[in-house]
This record gives structure tokens, sequence and C-alpha cells, in this order.
DNA sequence: GATGAATGAGACTTCATTCAT
DNA sequence: TATGAATGAAGTCTCATTCAT
């Protein structure tokens, strides 16, 4: 029977506990990534991590949250790469103009999805649903109002349009175009093509 | 057991055949919008369609055959109503400029997706990946062709940028804006806003 | 995860599946005498009766409903007996007093529990209450309705007290010491000492 | 895996120890009354008596002997409960007689009961056989001895039968009366024409 | 062609028990 | 002695698929 999506049994607080539970989703990304969602078998992903299966459901209740979990490890990882690269960027720039802030965006996006095109991909692509729902609307949501802010800023350069549409837009827009193409041809990614063409759209999309 | 996708095993040339095999498909997509591909099981389709279980493998060689059919049904309709609408919508236009052309495209997407905005969700986000590749990458590789015949014809209004980069980008984003707010908010997808404002995207994006 | 107890999935028609029925049955009654409730595993079930482990999920829904079945089957079959033996008792009986009356019963007690001593004590000490509590019940109900209907026949030779704290009294004590007996030492249901002292006991418990 | 019954592997006998033990067993009684056996895990009842699963094997093989040590220390507490009744009752007696011999055993079985019908219910209902089948004949057997000795002293009042024979009857049904009373309606285990009856039935019974 | 009873591999999950810390 | 993370055998149950009728 389908159980409802829970929390993590425990939330691991001593060492050893911490790193079974890492290993765990550690195993079930590489398991994800050999054999797909439907055959990545809580039985494989305890054997894979080496650890068993009673150990796996220890710390998750059943397949669905093992996949939740590493969805919200990925985003964490993600959203960190995202926000280091957006700062750096700033720092770099001389005028903070809106095009810079969209190449910004763009730039932080692009470094986001390199930092594991395959996975990204594969939780995309294989994860279901109403798996993925809730941590795909954390993301977006973190993104979206982050871009609502930056381009607030920047009022004389913005086209009269609602805000949130056209923050809406790019985002759905941003993450197809990056997504799909970590899917085709991942090194693409790390084209300046790639990153000038998006950031035009992106920008073009948005100025007066 | 999964088997590997196959052909339909029987063309349906019969009447009686062929209404049966629609049947199946009409069950298919009731049950996959009512419980979800994983709880669309082959019993419960079979029982929807009023069908014996034996006649359901009597027209496709195993369950994933049953979806990817759906949709390559579906996709037809989809193409069917996408090209009539962008020959009737040239027909009005007195001037073939490219903001036409762009509008038409964005028009005919819309409409394409607003046939059956519940279904064309349910086939995005819940059937397997694996499953619909092939239908996904057919109906795409269809826009492609026609949108790059379509560009072509106007050259001059086109910023100078590899034509198939353009037209992968515009596609990916056209479909992911189209179809998340089909699963949103599909009731937006009838707005003259949300048209105009997908249109304005992709046109600034084209134009020079 | 416990399923609430359910009525078997289908109800047999066909002579195959009738008889695939009644071969789990047999088979869980075989099972559960030689290991045990807990032991009694369905995969086990299924082997006794030679069929594959999903024909037994097709008949019942869940474990305890295969024994719920069974007891139902094994009750309806006492109750055969039961009918049986009193009306033959009766026909045989020139007076019908009450000392008739109740030794009729005990009777056709003993000799409903004598038609398979051995299931009655496992059905009675190894199915966990809540799942034969329906049946228990079922023919618990059934023996204390016909147990008034008798008595109230011979009015006047009750001593005075409520008939229905009687019948329960009667028939709680009846089927301990049947049951208990069948458990210890089966032969002795069999005995002429057995049956008149069980009828001593309740006829002085009945009469003025 | 199921071991053996087991005695318990220590003897407590230092304090804290005593404490600890006597605290499982509330535990387990608690939880075998919210929960029923079958859901009463070792780690539900460690949590509940405020132990780890760690400690609960210091003090007790297997769950089986968990629940064996429960009904033990019941069924000690019950025994001393049914000798002070039945001392009292027969201090107060002035005659002796059989009458006044069984009123005072059944009240004492009465007594004895509704010390916690509640558990004793769940002991009987609950726990399987094999683990309660030890102490169910021990503390049959304690009333069965103490039964004999007391009827040989009223020879004179006593139809002539095999008094092993009456006194297995007895118990037999007293208990089962008593305890299915205690099931249903625990409330009339307090009236005086269950006394009463139940006084009367075995009386007659006994009696010449 | 149609039926649906039967199959059985294999999925998810539980929980009594152990043992390193 | 106490802890609780880890174990893994074994259980229940599902469902895509087959095939005798």
């Amino acid at each position: 029977m389908m159980r409802k999506l829970q929390k993590p049994r425990k939330i691991p607080v001593q060492d050893r506990a911490k790193v079974t539970w890492n290993v765990i989703l550690d195993a079930a990304a590489q398991v994800l990534l050999r054999r797909g969602y439907e055959k990545a078998t809580t039985d494989r992903i305890a054997e894979r991590a080496g650890v068993s299966i009673g150990s796996v459901y220890e710390y998750f209740p059943n397949k669905e949250s093992i996949f939740a979990a590493l969805m919200l490890r990925f985003n964490e990882q993600r959203w960190t790469a995202f926000s280091a690269i957006q700062i750096e960027e700033e720092l770099q720039e001389e005028t903070f103009g809106l095009a810079a802030t969209v190449r910004a965006a763009v730039r932080a996006c692009i470094a986001a999805t390199r930092l594991n095109p395959k996975l990204n991909t594969a939780l995309n692509l294989e994860v279901p649903h109403h798996v993925s729902a809730d941590q795909s609307n954390a993301i977006f949501n973190s993104f979206l109002r982050l871009s609502l802010e930056k381009l607030s800023t920047h009022q004389d350069e913005l086209r009269e349009a609602d805000p949130e549409l056209m923050a809406e837009f790019v985002i759905y827009a941003t993450h197809a175009i990056v997504d799909n193409v970590a899917a085709s041809s991942p090194e693409r990614l790390a084209s300046q093509e790639f990153e000038d063409e998006l950031t035009l759209m992106m920008y073009r999309y948005f100025s007066k």
C-alpha cells in the first residue's frame, strides 16, 4: 500500500547515524542513475549502501521518502551553489544594471545545474511527480522569491508588466532550457554561447 | 515482469477492433487521471474499458505500450489541432511578418494544450520518462521541424544566431510555460494576457 | 499493515474456482493444525494447497480472511451436524420433557464438536480473537436462539429465572467443557459418562 | 526470530532491578490492552517502560517470556485475592455446609477476576495459547487442588460421582462464565444475581 | 477472438534480537 | 549495566502477464 510521504523517522544526531543516513542517500542516487526509479528497490539501495535493509527503514519510512530526502539534500546543495555564484558575480560587476543581474542569475542557475547534471536529470525525469512535487515547489519558490527581489531594484529598466508573471515565465523557461540541455548534452552547459543565449532571452523579455 | 516497449501487436483494421482499441485507450486515460500511473493497473484499465484483461493483451503487448499508444494518439490529436490553428491564423493575417508568425505558433501551442489540459498534465507528470520519451521527442521534433521552416521565411527580421539553437530554446521554453500553467491554473491558458506575454517573450528573442 | 477483515474478494461461482476456494481452506486447516496460527503463513498455505500465492490472494484479501472463512465453513458444518442430531434425537424420544430436550442439546453439541475435535481446538486456541470473534458470536447466537426456543416449551418444568441468563450460562459452560475436553482428551467426548455428566449439570440448573 | 519459552534471564534481587522488571511488565500490560498482542512489539514495550530495548532483553530472553511473566505475576495477584476472599468468607460462616463452601469459592473466583477484568480478558483472548498454556494450567491446577480438598469435607452432601470429574467440569464452567461476562459486560460481575446464579449452578451440580 | 483464473517473481516492510559502544 | 543502531530472515501482498477453456 502506498503510504503518505513522511518525514525521516529519526533525525540523525550521532555521527554513526549521520554517516549511515548520507550513505543511504548516496546509494539511492547511484541506483537511481544506473537502474531508474522503478528498479531502484529498497533492497538494491541497501545493498549498494552496504547496510541492511533494516537500517534503511530505520531512517526512512518508505521508498518514496528516500527519494524525497535525496531531492531535499540535492536542492540544498544546488541552493548553496546558486547563492554562492550570485554573490560572487555581483561582487565582480561594477555596474549593477538589469543586464548584469540577469546574467548573474542565469550563471547561477547553470552552475547549480552543472553541480551534477546527471543526477539533476534523473531526479527530474525518473522520480514520480507526487514524490518530487514538494521539493520542486520548494526550490522553485526560493528562486521565485529571490528573482522578484532582485528585479525590483531595477524598476526603471523593466517594462511594465506583472512582476510575478514575468518571474514565473522566466523561471519555467530557464529551468526547462537548462534541464533539457543538461539531459541531452550536458557539455553545452559550460559553453559561453549557451550562457549568452539564455541571458539574451531573459534580458530581452524583462527590459523596456 | 517489465518488457521492452513494443509496437502494438495488431494494427486494427476491422471496425470492432478499432473501437475496442480506442475504448482501451480511453479507459487508460481515465484511470491515469483518477489514480495516477502507478495505480493504473492493467486490471483496472480492462475493467473500466469493459473488456477482459485477456483482450487488453490482445491489443497491447504490455502495460507500457498502452500508455505509449495513448500518448501517440493524443499527440496526433494535438498535432491536428496545432496545424488547423496555424493554417487558420495565417489565412487571417494580411502581412506575414515575424510577429504574426510567432503569434500564430504560440496560439497553436496553447490551443493544442487546451484540447485536454488535464490529460496533458497527467501524461507529462505521471507517465515514466522511458515510456513517454519516444512520443515526447516525436512531437518535439515535429514542432522543431515546422518552426525552423517558418522562421526561415523571415530571415530579414531575425537576429543573427544559430536557427536550430533558437528553435530549441523556444520550444523548450514554450512547452514548459504552457505545460506548467496548464498544470497549475489551466484557466489562464485562455487569457489574452497569457498569449500576449508568451508571444512577447518569443518574439523579442527572435527579432533583431 | 493490518487490514480490516474483509469479505472474500470473489464469490466463486464457477466449478474450478469453487474447488480452489475449498482447497485453500483445507490447506489452511492443515497448516494451522501442524504449525499453529503464527507460522501458518500465506506462502505455506499456498504451497500445501498446491496453488500459487497469487491464487490465494485472488480469493482472500489477506491472511486473516482465510481463517475467518475457515471458521465460517467449519461452523456451517458444525451447525448442520448440530441440527441433524437434534432433530434425530427428538424424533426418538417418546416424552418431550425438559430432560429429553436438554440431553438432545448436549448430544448435538458433543456431536458437532466430535466432527473434528482437533480443528475445533486449533480454531479456538490458535486463531486470534479479533479474527474469530465474528464467527464465534455467530454460532453462539445461533445456539442461543435455538436454546431459548426449545426451553420455552417446557415452562412448567423450568425454575423461575431470566431465560436469557440461563441460556447464556449454559452455552458458555457447555462450550467450555466440551472444548476443553476436546482439547485435552477428545476420546472422552464419546463416553456415556461424559454425556450423562454434562446433561446432569445442565438439567439440574434448568429444572425447578 | 522466535525462541522457545525460557525462564527470565535473571532473578531480580536488587531493588532497582526489581523495579525495572515490574515497570517492563506494567508497560507490557498497557501495550497489550491498547494495541493487542500482535502489535505489542518489544520496541513499544521498551518505549512505554521508559527503558531501552537492550534493557528489556537484559531482563527477558524474548518477547514471549515477557507475557509469560506477566501472566505469572497476574496469577500470583489473583491467587492472593482468591485465597484472601476464601479465608474471609469461611470465617464469617457459622455452618460450613456444602452450599457455603461453593458460594465461597464462587465469590473468590469472581473477586479474583474483578481484580482487573480488562487485563484478564486481554490475557485470555490476545496472548497466543502456547505462550499462556503453562500459566493457564498453573492457576487451573491450583484451583483444582483446592477445590478437591474442600469438597472432600462434605462427602455426605455430595452426590456420588468421580470428584475429579466434578471439579474439572466446575472449573471449566466457572472460568468460562466469569471470563465471558468479564469480557462482555464486566459490571455484571458485581451483581448479586450473577453470584447467586453461578452458585446455584455449581451447588446443584455437586449436591445429592 | 474473448475470457478470467491462475501464475509467481519480486516488491515493500516489520520486528525480534544482537552487540559494539 | 545501559544504550540504541544495526541486523536480516521472513512476512504479506501486488500486479503484469499467460494460457486453458
